[in-house]
DNA sequence: TAGTGGTCTAGACCACCGG
DNA sequence: CGGTGGTCTAGACCACTAG
């Protein structure tokens, strides 16, 4: 079985809005539409549709019928978690170098993102990205000490830390929490991503977590201004985080 | 009739988390545990623990147990969308006072975010809100002509003007679209927020639907540096956000 | 008032995880 | 292997919206 059938349902109707067949602000077709058009019951048509509704291209009010709120693709939650695959989801070109890979203790910060003892052993790891051959993204990243040899392990070019993780030593993030907010450029912020001291840098602080709640890393993000920006829609029940490039949606 | 059913099971759960008798990393009781619990049907069960997860407090994987994921409460829809009701849920007093109200033609952004042909007239209102006499946020917001002679009508002090078109004039948002990203404080924003020009500026852009999918305003929301993070969990479907205080979480 | 979405039930088969 | 969650069906009643 290649896709559940309310995933294929759903992603008619997504393709449909994205193309303008059902234009924002138009109706979507009614459940019962939906049952006959594809023979399937009321609860497999209601999940399409309710996975819509969460990623913000559909409202739902009862009584009356669904509308098309947006037409913009949101991200997958593989995409959020990470930057490699959600510029490949655009067609961008990315690069990494990471300049620096030490064992170290826990500084307060780490050690409540990773929820472990201030001054334990952590794998710090500073790292640039670039999009497109810009310098885009300044990572620096504490990762779990069980997780350290694997993170080793890697070439200083590797594209993806994440992916390769999964690759190679089976770590899997599953879940993901973020924090987003603006901090001023230091001196190295301004020089590894080539812009001002004191330049505005959207920062996304995450930790990653692996399928038994277990933190892997803790890793404090800042964007060069402008480059990146994150989006979001929310009605009564729903609020997916997404993320743009300059006036594009992603 | 109250509540729902499965709100009244997803809210007794969460209470045990965020209590702690369900720790964080531990499981959560097994479908066939909670209908039996609650003498309800299976459909019913997994709709209340599908909230949670939406919610990011539980992780769920299919063959294996749900996890506790957070104990952090998250916001509701309303609270994303008033900075008013968010502050009031955190026990904070607001202020706030419109500056400057004007009718004009609408530039090229405010066009687009509120779906209108450049140059139709809107209604301009530039407002400053405080938290606990502390000056947090610059608001520069965009009217819909339809909803401009009821913003208009409203006193300058105005706390919640969302909750008072609601109350006064039946206009009400029901969705949401926001753009988050990283600014540098201009003339303006320094002056009125009491910060250096060039300071890092968190800035929410977001444009309000109501139930029919109109729009009524669309908004450019600055943010003093430290004041305010947005937070956001993911995991395989859901991502919905919320705001934070300096550590405080909300 | 007819149509629509919101809630709920009682079954079923399957894929996956863990011991 | 048994337990668990993921998917799906075929009904039902109700609350709300819209014309």
């Amino acid at each position: 079985m290649g896709t559940a059938r309310y995933l294929e349902i759903a992603e008619t109707l997504r393709q449909a809005i994205l193309g303008g067949e059902l234009p924002v602000g138009g109706r979507l077709p009614s459940e019962s539409a939906l049952m006959t058009r594809w023979g399937a019951s009321r609860g497999t048509v209601r999940q399409a549709v309710a996975l819509l509704t969460s990623e913000g291209l559909v409202g739902s009010r009862q009584g009356a019928r669904r509308i098309v709120l947006s037409r913009e693709r949101r991200h997958s939650f593989a995409e959020l978690n990470s930057f490699a695959q959600w510029a490949h989801g655009l067609g961008l070109a990315v690069t990494s170098r990471i300049l620096l890979r030490a064992r170290r203790p826990a500084g307060p910060e780490e050690a409540e993102g990773l929820g472990v003892p201030e001054g334990s052993e952590i794998l710090h790891v500073l790292r640039v990205r670039h999009l497109d051959g810009e310098p885009t993204m300044l990572e620096r990243t504490a990762y779990a000490q069980w997780a350290a040899p694997a993170v080793e392990a890697l070439p200083e070019e590797c594209v993806s830390i994440m992916d390769s993780l999964a690759r190679d030593a089976g770590i899997v993030a599953q879940y993901g929490e973020h924090l987003i907010d603006a901090v001023a450029a230091g001196g190295q912020d301004a020089h590894l991503l080539g812009v001002r001291r004191g330049s505005p840098l959207l920062r996304q602080r995450h930790v990653s977590l692996d399928q038994g709640g277990r933190a892997i890393e803790w890793s404090d993000d800042r964007y060069r201004p402008g480059s990146v920006t994150f989006s979001t829609s929310n009605s009564a029940a729903a609020a997916p985080l997404g993320r743009r490039i300059g006036d594009r949606a992603v």
